[in-house]
DNA sequence: AGCCTCCGTGTGAACGATAAAATCGAGGGT
DNA sequence: ACCCTCGATTTTATCGTTCACACGGAGGCT
């Protein structure tokens, strides 16, 4: 049934407390402490035989007795969202892991919750912030209204968001991918392979991220004087690889149908190969896919694909606001801290989708061949 | 630059405790406590009272002090996986979302880790539960031979599983979904819907969840009588589509080729919808797929598939693991408590994918059209 | 009247850790 | 010999909450 009756001393039914550690090394509590959080200040000798028995009665720090002392939870509040679409799903997994990393290189962690919607997740947040649960949270998948940098700016609850609000933007901390960027970079690259006529495939607008990139497609278009040839050709619809497929057929059935296409998701970018095939065409050579998000189904089936740095924006997030935390605005005079803007630049990572003419290219290059 | 200078009230520079209330409330630290936590030892005149000042001055009891003081953090910890593979990472979501809600409702919250493989992960979670920063752990996508519950076992941290191992499965509590009873269902299904050559695509063999899959098919066809014809039809790939359709046409082309086939993932199923339809045959007319996961894919494709009731597992190994938290076992005399093993029965969704003689379903049915 | 009980409320201690201040001993300068 | 400094360690106080117990007054019973 249970393993052993009584265990040898891994498991101690009490936990070993700082006072323990001091007893048994013939020191007092604060001695233990300072070995711990200001070596510098004990003899050496003193040192190695406190550190020493701590390994030996394997004593871990209490974390919320520090973190009552210090007042600093050293968590990070961030909701987690039912699964909307596989996209977002994608990204929210990849987010989350990125902060969990990036937070722990500095002993803070995730403190995770549910909320029904954006208004419930701004008073969580409050609330947990207000308990002294968390330090400061972070939002992501912010739309273009969103309420939540107001409601928690005006609680005081320090965060930084993965994304931005149409307006009022220089008022909060946030790092967002430069969506648009990413979308006009995947055409230049098609303009320099020779396309002339490059499509559209996105969601239809209200989204801060989607509406970016049918910009970034629309302004580059625009820069290289295609916009006669191609404005016809932006189509919108929900994120399925069906509605991607169904999308693309429409777009081939046009008079001047398009070359190349440039999708606002990897999801769409899918539909549209199969769609591309379906026609009898050959997906890389006579009709040219970009996707949006390079997820692992992307780099499967060679198709080129903007790549979001996600790991970095974890990183940037969760440094920002572990800043923010890091003393209070509210403090005397203090000048109030200047909030962080930064913008990342996505990668377009070419494969056989839209470069068949590169040939065979080196053994282990991403540009691997399209195998749909 | 920033909103105000004098923040009114909204915003505490210091966060109001338990002595301001009572202070403010003409009363005792205790009585304000007594108020929250056992309101019947309190008059109802001085409880309204002390409510009011509560409400007032925007009051929340401070959670690492009443974490310290009960020496439980109300938290469960987690950890969080890079992105493996697509279907992984949608489980992920869906578990770790329902495991912060289920928490949520007892006043438990999720703290998310990262590590980098499962020996880190026993490693942190044993830390972090002598650390008293989590009350204990959930672990998931368990393998059959998997360390983490043996060491989770040994060095005493309180856990249950999703999902279990090879051997020693009494010892600790998990809860699981019957993947056997899965794929055996879908076989069922496409028996009695005529189906004589049924055909299984997986990873191959060494996961708990694939493994149980392939048996689940394995032991249903040879309950039906049809091991000799189907049993050649078993191919094993890693979880893409790709992999799915290169797969499928393999058997496709092979002397007695399958009328349907069963696949161990929606990624698998996917691909295999793609080989089929490149055959020129009808997916669900000539060939019927049945895909496992019911992803947001899975419903927008039409596409039948199994589908694990998440939701229920993360309620439960949340419940259990609550449970196994409430009275540390190494408590005087008290027997051991029994762990928790608990199978849960997926449930088949029939779309057309496997069921085009439906004929055309009533609006709003699941089993929609197949539109790929 | 005297004693016990019960109910509502207040006081002290404790949870485990750490910042700040006090203590102690050794050495150095005059 | 005295004072001073300096480094190593201990003592004291504190974070915000709750448990265990003490206290005082009202009421009932003998």
């Amino acid at each position: 049934m249970t393993a052993g009756f009584r265990d040898t001393r891994p498991s101690p039914a009490q936990p070993v407390t700082i006072s323990d550690v001091a007893e048994a090394a013939g020191v007092s509590r604060q001695t233990v402490s300072n070995v711990l959080n200001a070596p510098d200040r004990v003899r050496a000798e003193t040192r190695e035989r406190v550190t020493k028995v701590i390994a030996d009665l394997g004593y871990h720090p209490n974390h919320m007795a520090r973190s009552l002392r210090a007042s600093s939870p050293r968590m990070i509040g961030c909701r987690i969202q039912p699964l909307h679409a596989e996209t977002v799903a994608a990204i929210q997994d990849r987010f989350l892991h990125a902060l969990a990393e990036a937070g722990q290189e500095c002993g803070h962690h995730l403190l995770l919750f549910a909320a029904a919607d954006v208004a419930a997740e701004a008073e969580q947040c409050t609330a947990l912030w207000r308990a002294g649960a968390v330090s400061g949270v972070v939002l992501y998948d912010i739309t273009p209204d969103d309420p939540r940098p107001g409601r928690l700016t005006a609680a005081g609850v320090p965060f930084t968001a993965f994304g931005r609000t149409a307006v009022g933007t220089e008022s909060y901390s946030w790092a967002d991918v430069d969506n648009t960027a990413g979308t006009a970079s995947a055409v230049d690259h098609l303009v320099a392979a020779g396309h002339r006529r490059i499509g559209f495939l996105g969601w239809p607008e209200g989204s801060s991220a989607g509406d970016a990139r049918a910009h970034g497609w629309l302004t580059a278009v625009d820069r290289h004087g295609l916009l006669a040839a191609s404005h016809r050709l932006d189509v919108r619809g929900d994120d399925t690889t069906t509605t991607g497929s169904r999308l693309m057929r429409e777009l081939l059935d046009r008079p001047g149908p398009p070359t190349a296409v440039v999708a606002a998701t990897d999801t769409f970018a899918v539909g549209a190969l199969h769609a591309v095939r379906d026609q009898g065409l050959r997906p890389g050579r006579d009709v040219a896919v970009v996707g949006f998000d390079d997820s692992p189904a992307a780099a499967a089936m060679g198709l080129s694909s903007v790549r979001q740095p996600i790991k970095e924006v974890g990183r940037l997030v969760m440094a920002e606001v572990l800043r923010l935390t890091g003393r209070p605005p509210g403090a005397d005079g203090e000048p109030p801290q200047e909030p962080l803007h930064r913008l990342l630049a996505p990668e377009l990572v070419v494969r056989a989708s839209s470069a068949p003419s590169q040939g065979s290219p080196p053994a282990g290059s991403d540009a691997s061949p399209l195998c749909l």
